[in-house]
DNA sequence: TTTAATAATGACGGTAATGTCAATTTTAAG
DNA sequence: CTTAAAATTGACATTACCGTCATTATTAAA
């Protein structure tokens, strides 16, 4: 009987295609989107269970419900996939974090720092594996990774720093090391970031609660005036 | 000929044994000690270069210039090695960690806080390979890698988040969500701890202006008083 | 209905790393 | 020197996952 597959018992086995002269027609296009899409959120779904190691080609195919081969259709591997995956997830993130301007025209300072850390959360609140995705991917899984991430996260410290030195400059803030302090900042938000998913800040009241302790822990420290 | 193995060509191939009556001599167990240490040493180098996972067990029986073979003699896995390793690394953070003690007859608080900050920096510098392997290391190895790591830093959120209630009890520290906020300290020193390798920490005037711009970015914040 | 193009399938071969073990080497006691 | 115990070795069997591809199913145009 050679290598014949059969069909698969309860699996919805088509999205329905088509094609056209040129190639491909728009709706064709747009049911290819779809399967990767839904080979995508399997995939966000067992990273963000298992970790990027843990998980398997098998463990995605099996949560996206499509065979082996169709997998190889979208993407080209298990790397491929994690990349377009944490891709998406950082370049929400870059969309959604503004550099703080200064002077008349523009929100008060607090404000747009308020906007930065709401904006944040929202974006990893917007999907439920992303905090996790996010927090167990760490250095270490991949060269390509690891730049990924550790530029990612100097854009993030180099906006900081640079918003402290004019700070520093307009008189507001007192002297300090940017560069130090920056990686400080940055490091509170993300331990912070990394576990929203366990509090309840889809509530604006608590997120804005969230945001406001945040930044008065960072303006203010913690001791008593 | 079989499976007959050749003499390596320039290992050096002894530690040296020796045997007694009750099993094993006292100066053989000191010797089987050296060549776990051996092994160790070189597991904590390529486990701080590659990370966990694109570490393999070939990997580290090349640095450490024994045989397959010997490598099982004094581990039973990957896992096993690499659990010793950060079991050792965390106890000794533990170790140096201490509870904030408050009242007279203990040095002042701001001095029991550097202490604590420079102990864990010297520990992570003790060993340059410590910083990278901690670094690389997140959620997401391992269940039982994942719980030690959660719990250790949980354990010192804990101790943070009682140091800051009994600060707001005895009017020392302004109103603040401990919990919240203690993350936020771990984070901040987390993110500084990791990149300690790169800085010139070892110049005991350099700790203390890190350690001073640490602790005061938490007490006082960034702005101008 | 027929048919060509596109999509999906899963068995299978290839690869890489793991852990084992029979053989060998070294040690130290007799 | 002889010899038994302990330590070391590396070839090899095993395992587990990966990516391919010949085959089958579906679609939509003719």
């Amino acid at each position: 009987m050679g290598t014949a597959p059969m069909a698969a018992s309860t699996r919805i086995k088509r999205l329905q295609t088509g094609a056209s002269t040129d190639g491909r027609s728009s709706r064709a296009k747009t049911l290819r989107k779809e399967r990767r899409e839904q080979i995508l959120a399997a995939g966000r779904r067992v990273f963000a269970e298992k970790g990027y190691h843990a998980a398997s080609i098998t463990d995605v195919i099996e949560a996206a419900d499509v065979a082996r081969g169709t997998f190889y259709l979208y993407f080209d591997s298990k790397r491929e996939i994690f990349e377009t995956i944490l891709d998406d997830l950082l370049e929400r993130l870059t969309a959604v974090i503004h550099r703080v301007e200064l002077g008349p025209g523009h929100p008060p300072i607090l404000e747009q720092l308020h906007g930065n850390v709401e904006r944040v959360i929202q974006v990893l609140l917007s999907n439920r594996d992303l905090p996790s995705i996010l927090r167990r991917t760490a250095i270490g899984i991949d060269e390509d990774f690891d730049r990924k991430l550790t530029d990612f996260y100097a854009r993030i410290t180099g906006l900081i720093e640079r918003a402290l030195l004019r700070g520093m400059q307009q008189g507001l803030l007192r002297p300090l090391n940017p560069n130090l302090i920056a990686k400080s900042i940055l490091g509170s938000f993300k331990e912070l970031a990394v576990y929203s998913a366990t509090a309840s800040l889809e509530d604006p009241a608590q997120l804005r609660a969230f945001s406001d302790e945040l930044i008065r822990y960072n303006m203010e420290g913690i001791l008593k005036r």
